[in-house]
RNA sequence: GGCGGGUUGCCCGAGCGGCCAAUGGGAGGGGACUGUAAAUCCCCCGGCUCUGCCUUCGAAGGUUCAAAUCCUUCACCCGCCA
């Protein structure tokens, strides 16, 4: 297939899966897209120990330029992660140390790398650090050659800033941030001759803010590709669980939570997720989509779904092992049907507490306050009261219950429940 | 600078000396139904060594037998007038 029909492959496939925002002249794009690889990037600032399910949007999109034959150019914000954006926000972001900014550099790198071909012999990614090309400029450099092209007038028009200015204000420092942004896609022009820039819808502002000065100072031409927001058809906000974010790092969310959120995807929601992210075909899509209407109860589609985006972030054995683990684990009558082995590499996916087996057997509140399914003890007890706590899959009675050797499993294992879903382990050692 | 209003539990928002861990809604949790859904209905929803105790109503002091409620100072927000 020539460079030529590929693109415009790659603009109908994204517009179909619904990843168009906005974009500068769309056939000047198409026609550079077209005519040869170009080199474009996409930011990310370091803002947590971890990206997120959120990231994944635009990550994703970055991936399918690659794989359209177009270079990637991974920014990480460590520069910009030390100021904050004001974009999407109607307040002040409290400013993060230098240590911790660093730290969360070298994490987003690691995990960035995962979604991107970096050995490619014909357009490997490249990996970018603002901070590479700030660190050294002095503050009257770059008021001198990079401030000067900014009006401050169209600065404060920018929605970010307007909004904020209606809302509490805006530090210096986050006002400055667009001027940062703008000024990283001057250099990666100036480097790499790199010509586009994605981002999220709310980037638009400060994505041209790079093409105007871009423009400006090297007389060049350059494109923005926007990204729709994410959202849910009930309105709240996508990638948070009553748990809180999902992370991509298997610290911090595991596999098991991971893999669990997709396949807890409303129906409303699934296909939109489907085009999102998924790789497979538009053929294959609509046929799962398909299937939400015919037979929604075997929920093919978010099975797929999960399947898929959890073997592409943690891996293909550690998804089997999930997959595995609730297949085994949800709505099995009788446990101690399980082999042991079974049983034991099932439970390493849940979250665990650990218990010697010379200590007296704690009652089943503190053993569920001690995994962590619940925040208090009172928690527990009103769980147990609201006739919500199951010791492998038996509903438990009596806040004062506590198991006895025999509940173990082989002598080991103790399978709570909390509710209908939320599972955990406890193991009993010597 | 002057006058007035506000700051309550995860969020919104009542309360305005004792009956207040604090009305109501949302979020959240459990149950029924189901598809580990949605919608709906019922229950719960600060913590603990749990018939009691401890900590909460912007912060710190004070009055009182007793304060989220009164007084003082401080911080922040919001109207109206300069």
């Amino acid at each position: 297939m020539n460079s030529q029909s590929r693109s415009i492959e790659l603009l109908d496939d994204l517009e179909w899966r619904g990843l168009i925002s906005q974009t500068t002249d769309r056939q000047a794009l198409l026609e550079e897209l077209a005519e040869k690889p170009i080199s474009f990037y996409l930011g990310f600032d370091p803002t947590a120990p971890s990206i997120h399910v959120g990231n994944l949007v635009v990550l994703l999109v970055m991936r399918r330029f690659q794989l359209a034959g177009h270079n990637p150019i991974p920014l990480i914000g460590g520069a910009t992660g030390l100021i904050g954006d004001p974009s999407g926000r109607n307040e002040e972001r409290t400013l993060n140390s230098t240590d911790v900014v660093a730290e969360w550099v070298a994490r987003y790198r690691g995990q960035l790398s995962h979604f991107l071909d970096f050995d490619s012999s014909s357009n490997p990614a490249v990996m970018a650090n603002n901070l590479d090309w700030t660190s050294g400029l002095s503050a009257l450099e770059f008021l001198r050659d990079i401030g000067k092209h900014f009006s401050v007038n169209q600065m404060l028009a920018k929605d970010s800033v307007s909004s904020r200015l209606e809302s509490g204000g805006i530090s210096y420092t986050e006002f400055s941030y667009q001027v940062l942004q703008g000024f990283d896609f001057l250099e990666l022009y100036r480097r790499h001759n790199c010509t586009l820039q994605l981002g999220g819808s709310d980037q638009w502002g400060n994505i041209i803010a790079g093409l105007d000065l871009i423009r400006k100072v090297e007389g060049g031409k350059a494109h923005a590709f926007t990204i729709p927001l994410m959202t849910k058809s009930d309105g709240s906000k996508f990638g948070k669980t009553a748990t809180g974010t999902v992370w991509l790092d298997p610290e911090m969310t595991s596999p098991y939570a991971f893999y669990q959120f997709w396949l807890n995807t409303e129906d409303a929601d699934v296909g939109k997720y489907l085009k999102v992210f998924s790789f497979k075909s538009h053929a294959e899509i609509s046929r799962l989509i398909e299937t939400v209407a015919t037979n929604p109860g075997a929920r093919e589609a978010q099975r797929e779904l999960a399947r898929e985006i959890t073997t592409l972030v943690h891996g293909a054995s550690e998804c089997q092992q999930v997959e595995f683990a609730a297949k085994a684990l949800f709505g099995q009558a009788d446990l101690s049907d399980l082999e042991e082995r079974t049983l034991e590499s099932a439970l390493a996916q849940l979250p665990r507490a650990t218990i010697s087996q010379d200590e007296p057997i704690p009652t089943w509140v503190d053993l569920l306050a001690a995994t962590g399914v619940v925040d208090s003890k009172s928690a527990a007890r009103r769980v147990v009261k609201d006739g919500g706590a199951y010791l492998n899959n038996v509903k438990v009675a009596g806040e004062d219950f506590a198991p006895t050797k025999e509940d173990f499993l082989y002598g080991r294992f103790i399978v709570l429940r909390k509710g209908k879903r939320d599972l955990a382990a406890i193991e009993r050692v010597i």
